[in-house]
DNA sequence: TGTACATCAGTGAACGCGCGTTCACTGATGTAC
DNA sequence: TGTACATCAGTGAACGCGCGTTCACTGATGTAC
């Protein structure tokens, strides 16, 4: 955000951005991240294409500001469902968080295929995306720390997580700040990729014929796993 | 195929198509699937681009043997990697045929997103692409069939699998002939969005900086999932 | 409060590019007598 | 075995489209005296 829109010309430029970025948003209603274009952006707003430059550099940063805007939505969507349930029911904000983010997915289907999916061709994301981008899982680790707090019971592992691997987590333990251990936050590692991976699997249509109601096949899923992170 | 090549004509068109196929295959190389173009295939080849026409009526046509042969290889890969262990070591069957997919997504970065990542726009996939697609999760169908065969223990779970899950996931259970019980069957279902979604997170950038030792870390998820699967 | 100058939003044309697909055509390969 | 005709591979030009980005420009808005 720049400073305080103190003239007409600042509020308007202000205005205008978030228009463009609303509309650019729209346009992923229909098509695909990758065809995104500042053209067609230009078009619905009536206005020349070069003018967008005047507010984007480059498509790029149009791009850069979606991914931004998109984390941060999903992130809140998710929030959102964790904090409607007690926080002591960690049981209940897994499989709300679950479904949240699912729902969304749904929802927003080329959203969650920018955020989630292939990368966007000759885009590479910069810094200014990644916590952003943390909102989402970090509320699971939120979780799973409260769940520690609470001394929830995890079935004992057969494995013990080895010392390489507790190292390589090492930056996720620092963010929690040690307060969770290692068999935990293994579990949450392991659970995030699980549902991530299934909102994927049914989205791009990996589950079709297979599976025949989406869901009820998720929720169980997701409780297996609630079972799993030794939620209760 | 068509019938057995008699003529130098027959012969010169199916080496052909095969050539095209393989040029729009080393394209993925450096470019996505969205970007994929007839045009550049056809440069490559330095024939006219209309002449590609008379091997594939469409780009999409051309998308769709390449779903087909990537779908086919990868599956092959796996089913290898699980060939190279003895039957009854369904554990390290498991293990060899997750690093296996894993390997291959990795070397094979825009292929995997071809499969595995966002739909290609404006593209949507034949029936055709049905059974190659079922390789990869069929060896660890199988491999959970054998798991059954050999009565091997799964930890007690907490929740028995609904009629309405049950039921969702009959097309499964048949294909199988109802040999997996319901609770290693959901099993195999959750440890199939598990190990898809740890490779899609780990190739689109989303451990970045959270996790430092891929290769450690996603041998070790695996073998949590093991466990989870009851393989021993 | 009014004027002179600087700043900036937005325009419209243009550059240079690439794409999928069609079509009339030529020349080579195959087939039937 | 040789000839007449049919089939088909491949060409090159064209159609119609869309894109990102640049640039000289105009006119409105802001600022300093």
């Amino acid at each position: 955000m720049a400073s305080a829109p103190r003239t007409a010309r600042d509020f308007a430029r202000i205005e205008l951005t978030r228009t463009i970025l609303e509309c650019a948003r729209g346009q992923l209603a229909e098509v695909g991240p990758g065809e995104l274009s500042l053209r067609a952006v230009a078009r619905e707003l009536g206005m020349a294409s070069s003018a967008v430059y005047r507010y984007f550099p480059s498509r790029d940063h149009l791009i850069t500001a979606l991914l931004i805007q998109c984390f941060d939505e999903m992130g809140a969507a998710v929030e959102a469902a964790d904090a409607a349930v007690p926080r002591n029911r960690c049981r209940r904000r897994w499989l709300a968080m679950a479904a949240a983010s699912r729902e969304w997915a749904g929802v927003n289907f080329h959203e969650y295929a920018l955020l989630y999916g292939s990368p966007v061709p000759g885009y590479s994301a910069p810094a200014d995306t990644v916590v952003p981008a943390q909102r989402v899982p970090q509320v699971l680790l939120s979780l799973m720390a409260d769940a520690e707090d609470a001394k929830l019971e995890l079935g004992a592992p057969r494995l013990k997580v080895p010392r390489a691997v507790r190292t390589s987590m090492a930056p996720i333990s620092e963010l929690l700040g040690g307060r969770v251990g290692d068999e935990r936050l293994i579990r949450a590692l392991l659970a995030w990729p699980t549902l991530i991976g299934q909102i994927s699997l049914e989205l791009f249509g990996h589950l079709h014929g297979g599976v025949l109601d989406y869901d009820a096949h998720f929720t169980h899923l997701m409780e297996r796993v609630a079972d799993d992170l030794g939620l209760t």
